[in-house]
DNA sequence: TGATAACCGAGACGGTACGTCACGTCTTTAA
DNA sequence: TTAAAGACGTGACGTACCGTCTCGGTTATCA
């Protein structure tokens, strides 16, 4: 009783204003797709979002965390299960076209080049992207499984395979081809990965 | 005439030492390598060949044009044709294990950012990279007319699609997976995509 | 008057401690021997008197304030009034030697320091740096009396330019040239200023 | 032959331009006797001088460095020798006169205040003040000789004891008693240590 | 025995300045 | 003309203090 408790309150001290959080991430987002990952200057991150610098490091002490907390959000948005649509085909599709969507983005733009130019692992907007990649296998698994009961499924075929593929050539068509990303490209993608180059004897024509 | 001449020779003066632009190129892709696309500093390239800052501005006047010229040779590497080899299997393992070792090379990967993170069109390396691009379609044109004469390719296929499927393959194992480059890995995405996901009832078992 | 007073007690709600304000004076004086008055940093006293830096700019409101309280007590060191030695070299070297010895404390070079390079009039520890002054004054005072009465002391010369004069060397060996502070120099000085550099030609041979 | 000389060349490379020497020392002078040697800001000085920061950086490595450069000239001022007056008297008054000046203007108290601060030995402007010193030492030399063949020198009394007493007075008035520096007040102190506090019998009645 | 009021620790926040690094341009000497 | 060397303006880096500002929890005194 005689010896102050001197224990450390999380709670102490004024709050962090939710203003700060907005307006800084907002501006960092924008950064990011204008001037890319490399070209990302706190300076102007601050300078933008009207907040002093040294408040950006004293909540978020290196870049990749800044950059980090930007993606977090905006990966959020591709997450979200994918529906059951009786087929093959459709789960892919369905599945594949908020990557798509997503990728098409300015912001999704750059968590994929953020992710592509990582340098070490773990490191920069990698995480983000890690959380995207995770997702997205969740939501494949069930979908293999849906498949294989059908019949659908080439034996032992490894999912990953096929969604790296697929992911792949959307991230190709996104940042090589600087092609509009449409439905039906998507859908003939998805066509030619599930059906194959060879043509098939029995069925068609 | 008493007065000399004084016409403009273009190869008045003193030349310029291949030295130079051996160690500078050398020391960039060392630089590439190392510190990435974004990191790389003039600065530190001209200190690392013994070469003057100014020296190696007067020769490529951006950034870019010292890249892409580092790159330049690096690029050709992939080049040169793709035998035919009788299959259409052999054919496209044959053309894309090239680029797969290629891009598994850091020299290769950094091509492969630099390509990614470019910016605007026309940047950087994304001039190294569309020669790589541009050789690679022309490979797979004969290619594909060869494996149409002898009925592996359906009828209609744009080539485009598959190789860009295939090279986005590559690029997500390399750049995304940070997987090894295996031939047994490269020949699987290369059966997938050539015969499906969905098992043929009349052919195989 | 059924309404309650609701006058404003002075003396109500918790009474400021003991405890802050001996922890942050003696910080103070520790930096202030240290970092010197430039260089005090109030971030600095707060972390080593455990304190908190709020409380301290509730108590001292400018940095001037702070340092003027840490040299308050200082300050009172030297001062006692001189005794009657019966010579007016004595009595001088009395006087001299508190201020001689105080000076070569870390806290009163400090002081000094301080009033010396104190910018506006009435600034920061100009103040304890004045009171000294004050007190050698009256001191002095009394002194010149007791000399005139005895003609040791040249009649109209001002007593305080002969202080200043004594105090400035004191100060020039203390600060400038780093002497040590001996009682042997102090009296040499007091000798010289109370004899004069020309020889006496009808007294000493 | 061979191989190249690869000499490091002094005399190599752009030029330092005379406009920044003048324009920053100017500024610094400017800054000490408004903000004073602890406040003074080499980011305020690069603004004021219109130069760049770095490029004071590159000049001046440290503050010290600076300040120092910034009081070289000025502390100049005060050499010149001392002409010979024909009395003692006439000597040290003309001495000190310049030294008094010297201190009544905002530089030279610059210099005063910055040499009574100087943390450490050979710090800061310590430098410019030592200049200062030696040069009123040698002055005080010859003048010492004068006035001992004239028998108006104490037989064994050093010269610095008196010169120093005399500064520290100066000092005195200029930093503490902010008093205004007049030639009588000079004199006065002059007299008063040349010929002492006690009366001289034989003379004075 | 509560209400009331001040104290105090903790931390957020906008500032200013720090000293360093790299940028790309420019100016000068030597080869 | 090329090359080496370096000056220079510019912009950003990440850190340290500044002094002000909310908070929450404590500790006295007074009704």
């Amino acid at each position: 009783m005689g010896t102050p408790q001197r224990s450390r309150r999380r709670d102490a001290g004024r709050p962090r204003g939710q203003r700060v959080t907005d307006a800084v991430l907002e501006a960092t987002l924008a950064e990011l797709a204008t001037a890319g990952l490399a070209g990302l200057s706190v300076e102007r991150v601050a300078r933008n979002a009207e907040v002093n610098k040294t408040t950006i490091y004293r909540r978020w002490p290196t870049r990749a965390a800044l950059v980090a907390a930007a993606l977090e959000g905006i990966a959020d948005a591709v997450a979200g299960h994918a529906p059951d649509t009786g087929t093959l085909r459709g789960d892919l599709v369905g599945l594949l076209w908020r990557v798509a969507e997503f990728v098409a983005t300015p912001g999704g733009r750059a968590v994929a080049r953020a992710a592509l130019s990582a340098q070490a692992e773990a490191d920069v907007a990698a995480l983000a992207a890690r959380r995207l990649e995770q997702h997205t296998s969740d939501a494949m698994e069930a979908l293999v499984t849906r498949a294989e009961a059908r019949g659908e499924w080439l034996h032992g075929l490894p999912g990953e395979r096929v969604i790296h593929t697929l992911v792949g050539a959307i991230l190709h068509r996104a940042l090589l081809e600087h092609a509009p990303m449409t439905r039906d490209w998507l859908e003939d993608v998805v066509d030619l990965v599930l059906l194959g180059v060879v043509p098939r004897t029995g069925s068609t024509g």
